[in-house]
DNA sequence: CTGAAAGCGCTTACAG
DNA sequence: CTGAAAGCGCTTACAG
């Protein structure tokens, strides 16, 4: 049996006066429309009992339950994190609760935690989507159901976003390696075509033609990427190019799984081989030798992101709601590319 | 505007049934309360339009949201990732949806995120709680609102909980190290008091005592402890410990710190320092040497865990539904006492 | 300044 | 086999 909880009409009888009263008193509504006299009783013998309001209900009234959902590819990862706790504040400064949950980047797990908060009615998402995942945004946009894509994006869809510049990031960083004096850099990503993906790609592709250098790209099957394959893959790649003096990784934890290859082979860092990897990690600041990263402005995400959810949340007009922004990250470079 | 929501009595009427009928359909209450003609007609419309029930309205009605949250010190720490995985999947084998959030074992934090779902009527929680936390878990169980501690507990509260045996797993890893051959080894761990901790400093005292070895404890004052201070503390410590040749680490932040330390001091491991950490971590696989660890059954944690909440939200007896479960960890060996 | 009443979208005991 | 109606705990337009 549990403790019978006490409602809004359990206070009005016990201090004789309406619930509409008791409801305007919680809501600081009572200003001009409930005597002081009133609201001290109120106020006092609802601290007393210790009432708390029920938020189903109230949100079953209001239709608004002030929850945004953090929907990240995995918010185990740094980066994600560390956004994550960004934004839990400045949710908090505007009235709003953030519940975070991790995709796996599995379309049908999206699918399962989009409908579970959307059943639940909350009042917006932001959320980094996986492949496949365009029928979903679109219909939220259809439903009006603030959101905004981030890390990635489709192009094809008007919606609001917060990415960063993966071209011109991942220019920059290869550059950085070819400006070490290599020649033979490569390039291990995924199979993935997400855009954030085929960016990085791409810039990878301009500096090596910049400086007339091979490509040498090893694409991972995106499943199972996070696996002992990466390790597998990179290993074979290794052996089928054994004039390599450079590699960037596409993802930090693929840069894991080269790191290991490279320590498994006895390869030198940097001296027989520059190490970048494309987003930071905690073990590249304590890994010998430290290891060069592309980091992505966390803050400025940060910020984006919520200015464009709030500025739907707060009803402007549909068109004008729409921001997409795109940042540049900053190299970071340690040891691995001395 | 938002696209009208389509509710039951929509439904109702434009099946020209009532709205019970429907809910009967919906709920797979039909069975023999509604004709088979009814059924596929309704659930036909309802596929057709697409119709999503309303949570908070039945999570209202029924007093049941289906919902478990699970409260962990950091949802970024593969300790505890690893496990949420684990429950997410029995939750939901179960009816049940997992959603997750970090403490950061602030309490103050903990309180806010422990009001937010309450108020929203979740089901049932998996805390690990900080210090402090004695009254609010009092208050859950007044509220008869399941509940399982995990990684910690508090003595004076009858309460299920599910830990491990931190003081003969501790026991069982320093002496280890010392079997290496060590006899100046250190504890390095937080001054917190929660029992966990205390169980790990008492499994360390007591293989000092064993082995006729110095005591050498360092605490580290608790906040802050994931931050710089931990590796100026370290630093101190092993400067007025000159002697040392074995350092444990009572958990694997603090490892990763005292890592950070060596590193500076160019202090070889394990040749001049052994090293083991409690709790496991992807960075020692990968780190040079390799790190040994005390890891956790997180399979034994996460099935003990849901046993125990599916026990109280399935309402047996009170005093039947305690159920307080205490594990063993697995002893890692890897180059780091080699 | 205050309250009676309707309604958010469900479920379910009850009557037929 | 089917439906009218009450009620979960709130908020708010309306009347006084």
């Amino acid at each position: 049996m549990k403790k019978k909880k006490i409602s809004i009409a359990d206070i009005a009888k016990a201090t004789g006066v309406s619930t509409t009263t008791v409801s305007f008193v919680i809501n600081k509504k009572a200003k001009n429309n409930v005597s002081t006299a009133v609201i001290e009783k109120v106020e006092k013998y609802i601290k007393e009992i210790g009432y708390k309001p029920n938020l189903l209900a109230k949100g079953l009234r209001t239709g608004k339950t002030n929850i945004i959902v953090f929907m990240v590819e995995d918010i185990s990862d740094r980066f994600f994190s560390s956004i994550a706790r960004l934004m839990e504040e400045k949710a908090y400064k505007n009235g709003y609760k953030l519940i975070f949950c991790s995709t796996e980047n599995d379309t049908e797990r999206s699918r399962e935690l989009l409908t579970l908060f959307k059943d639940r009615q909350v009042d917006g998402f932001i959320i980094t989507p996986p492949v496949g995942f365009e029928e979903e945004v679109k219909t939220l946009i259809e439903e009006k159901i603030p959101v905004v894509l981030f890390d990635r994006y489709f192009e094809d869809i008007e919606v609001s976003h917060v990415v960063i510049d993966n071209m011109e990031s991942m220019f920059k960083s290869v550059n950085s390696v070819f400006g070490k004096g290599c020649r033979n850099v490569a390039f291990i990503t995924t199979d993935s075509k997400q855009s954030q993906m085929m960016g990085r790609l791409s810039g990878y592709e301009k500096a090596v033609r910049q400086h007339g250098a091979p490509r040498l790209v090893k694409e991972i099957p995106f499943f199972g990427v996070k696996e002992k394959s990466a390790v597998e893959e990179i290993q074979s790649f290794l052996d089928a190019n054994p004039g390599l003096d450079g590699m960037v990784f596409s993802t930090n934890y693929l840069t894991k799984a080269g790191l290991k290859v490279l320590k498994n082979n006895k390869i030198s860092i940097p001296g027989d081989m520059a190490v970048l990897s494309f987003d930071d990690d905690e073990l590249f600041e304590l890994y010998t030798p430290t290891i060069s990263a592309l980091s992505q402005p966390v803050e400025s995400i940060a910020d984006k992101l919520m200015e464009s959810l709030l500025k739907q949340l707060n009803g402007k007009a549909e068109k004008d709601a729409i921001i997409q922004t795109e940042l540049m990250g900053s190299l970071i470079e340690r040891e691995s590319t001395g």
